[in-house]
DNA sequence: GCGATTTGACCCAT
DNA sequence: ATGGGTCAAATCGC
């Protein structure tokens, strides 16, 4: 029993090393690195468990032979117990932080459809994840929703001269679409906090102060909606009681992410016929792009001549979802030359977007 | 010059 | 009537 306890506790501590490891050198960790690790853990705890399935198959056979089962036969099912407890309390789940939505926010939408719960997980760098999947309308789909055209002139807005046409012939709000919120731990770079990378381009499109709250919330949309017509959108809140921790809520699915057929491509997207890799031609097209999020990560047929220890800091993040991606995600090239050139975070106006009003 | 961000106004749901 | 979501002109920054 002591001897799995000890690999048990080995286990965990391989484990969070691991976590400290991958938190610490989130720009540089490599596959390998990864695998290896992995590989120990794991064969940490399965020689764990084996010690464990045969001194609970022993003591079945003592207890079952009407022997001395027991004061220590209870003992040693507590003990038992006890380390298998050990094992779920040490995160040994199913869930791990890697696949957790909030990591992977390409599945998040996605998982909205399966049910309305929430679900709470590890704890991480004491912030708590929690992955709240809002109640949904699958019937609309954010298909519905007040149209209305401007009056001429109506407009009293000092910023649209009476000349302007000021429609806003699709305008829908609170639509029905799915929303799934999250609670992340706000990534600090330096001295200023802002949301970890969720793997997408946002493009801030306005702020608001909710009454009762601290800090205003941030309206972002997918960078890609002028491309592909994206619809996805999110909102980013810091929490009253925990300025350290953002809710992150996702409206809408990202159709950029098969979009083959990007709407504007061909205006946007001049092609350079003199170079064949598939990344040159739409470096023209994307570098301008840069929000507080670097962009997705290329898929596997785009990595192409790009090592891991190569790639900058705010691609290399996306290990994880690179690592996971699903082949089927044929994301057009812009995309590519995002991750190529994208600079990604911009601290400096995340200070100034998620300030606090009593600061 | 161009794209991203800021921010006041507009509009709509409640 | 009010709060929240969005628009779009102005501004910023590369």
């Amino acid at each position: 029993m002591d001897e799995a306890i000890t690999n048990i506790l080995e286990g965990c501590k391989l484990a969070r090393e691991l976590e400290t490891s991958i938190m610490k050198q989130v720009f540089n960790i490599s596959p390998d690195y990864l695998m290896k690790s992995s590989e120990e853990i794991v064969t940490t705890f399965t020689a764990a468990m084996n010690l464990l399935t045969s001194l609970n198959s022993s003591l079945h056979v003592s207890s079952s032979m009407g022997g001395e089962a027991g004061e220590g036969g209870s003992h040693g099912a507590t003990s038992i117990i006890q380390a298998l407890n050990l094992l779920q309390s040490a995160g040994f789940e199913q869930q791990s932080m890697f696949f957790h939505p909030t990591h992977y926010p390409r599945v998040a939408p996605q998982m909205a459809t399966v049910s309305a719960v929430a679900t709470p997980v590890m704890e991480l760098g004491g912030s708590r994840y929690v992955n709240v999947l809002e109640s949904t309308n699958p019937e609309d789909g954010g298909s519905h929703g007040g149209v209305r055209l401007t009056p001429e002139g109506s407009s009293g807005s000092a910023r649209r001269p009476a000349g302007s046409t000021g429609q806003r012939s699709t305008r829908r709000r609170r639509d029905n679409a799915e929303r799934v919120i999250h609670r992340v731990p706000a990534v600090r770079t330096g001295n200023s906090e802002m949301p970890p990378d969720d793997g997408y381009t946002w493009r801030k499109y306005g702020q608001k102060d909710i009454l009762g709250c601290r800090f205003p919330r941030s309206y972002f949309r997918c960078t890609h909606k002028n491309y592909y017509g994206c619809e996805a959108k999110k909102q980013v809140q810091r929490l009253d009681e925990d300025p350290y921790t953002y809710e992150v809520v996702y409206c809408g699915q990202h159709s950029c992410l098969t979009s083959t057929t990007p709407l504007l491509i061909s205006s946007l997207a001049p092609v350079n016929t003199a170079v064949t890799s598939a990344v040159a031609p739409i470096i023209t097209s994307a570098t301008a792009s840069t929000t507080y999020v670097a962009t997705n990560p290329p898929g596997e047929s785009s990595m192409i001549g790009t090592t891991l220890s190569e790639m900058t800091p705010s691609t290399s993040i996306h290990l994880g979802n690179w690592l996971t991606r699903d082949l089927a995600d044929t994301r057009p090239v812009a995309d590519m030359a995002d991750v190529l050139f994208n600079s990604g975070s911009s601290s400096s106006s995340m200070d100034a977007i998620f300030y606090s009003k009593h600061d």
